[in-house]
DNA sequence: AGCAATTAGTTTAGAAACTAAACTATATCT
DNA sequence: AGATATAGTTTAGTTTCTAAACTAATTGCT
């Protein structure tokens, strides 16, 4: 009994050395060659949206600016990513994905929910939920310690 | 409603990129100065229980035997790690915390506790349990994925 | 209009945390 | 004893990032 109450935090803790073990690989995703993690990352931060710009995507990744010029350099020339002139700013760069780009960001998306409808077939409906809104809890938490920092 | 399809997933994947940005920094465990997340991350590995061998730590890190000499020299150098002469094997060495290294690895699961209490502090007795197994499937999970690939 | 301050992005040198592969030294198997 | 396997180290090189100095365009002030 008593050493069951530690457990919460230490699968918690597994789950997510788990995860980071999985994504340590570069892996294939739709049309593009293999992607490593931070590769794919950046396609998914991009996003299928309006155009971002460069100090935007370093936002968004929480990465500086010079690591977003490298690495968009090598997306670019992979043709994963384009981009465009700012129509105000003659600075600023306009990031979008290339078709492939796109074909990418799609397959990594359906290989998320793939995964995620995998665990939600050992679950009940009701376990579904609860389980959801303690994950969204847990983001709220996670942002909140982010800031006191 | 066709909206929310997808927010369970895309809730963790946030998770994820959350605990990472989280665990980026150095901080300070115990007694222990800054220690990286790799730092931190090995001595947590090692653990209070029985020595153990280099390779046996690679094993659990997932990462190459030269990584593990490169990162143990570290952690021996500020007095975190120790290493015993193999009673049997005089090519092994068994690695095992200081002092200094065990307030390190307590103060870590100190600090996971204490984030894990503040979570639990927004649920229910219910909602915990519901939760914990819902970890632990996908705990399961992954560690089926892993194996696949 | 003119000059300072700000902002967008780039470049460069270097750090952290790895890997791969060749290596040393010991142990085991036959 | 000799071949093979195992524990760990070394070294050179990769990836992904940072910090800081830089260029070029924009905005704000007077």
């Amino acid at each position: 009994m008593n050493k069951e109450v530690h457990n919460g935090s230490r699968n918690l803790g597994r789950l997510f050395i788990q995860l980071q073990r999985l994504e340590k690989n570069p892996r294939c995703f739709g049309e593009a060659g293999p992607l490593t993690p931070s590769e794919i990352h950046t396609i998914d931060a991009i996003g299928c949206g309006e155009a971002i710009l460069m100090s935007e995507l370093a936002n968004r990744l929480s990465i500086t600016k010079g690591a977003v010029t490298q690495m968009v350099k090598r997306l670019e020339s992979r043709q994963l990513v384009q981009r465009t002139a700012h129509p105000e700013d003659s600075r600023a760069a306009l990031l979008s994905l290339t078709p492939k780009g796109i074909s990418a960001y799609y397959a990594h998306w359906q290989a998320h929910l793939h995964f995620y409808d995998q665990l939600k077939a050992k679950l009940s409906q009701e376990e579904i939920e609860i389980f959801e809104t303690a994950i969204e809890k847990l983001n709220e938490l996670l942002r909140r310690t982010e800031n006191e920092s």
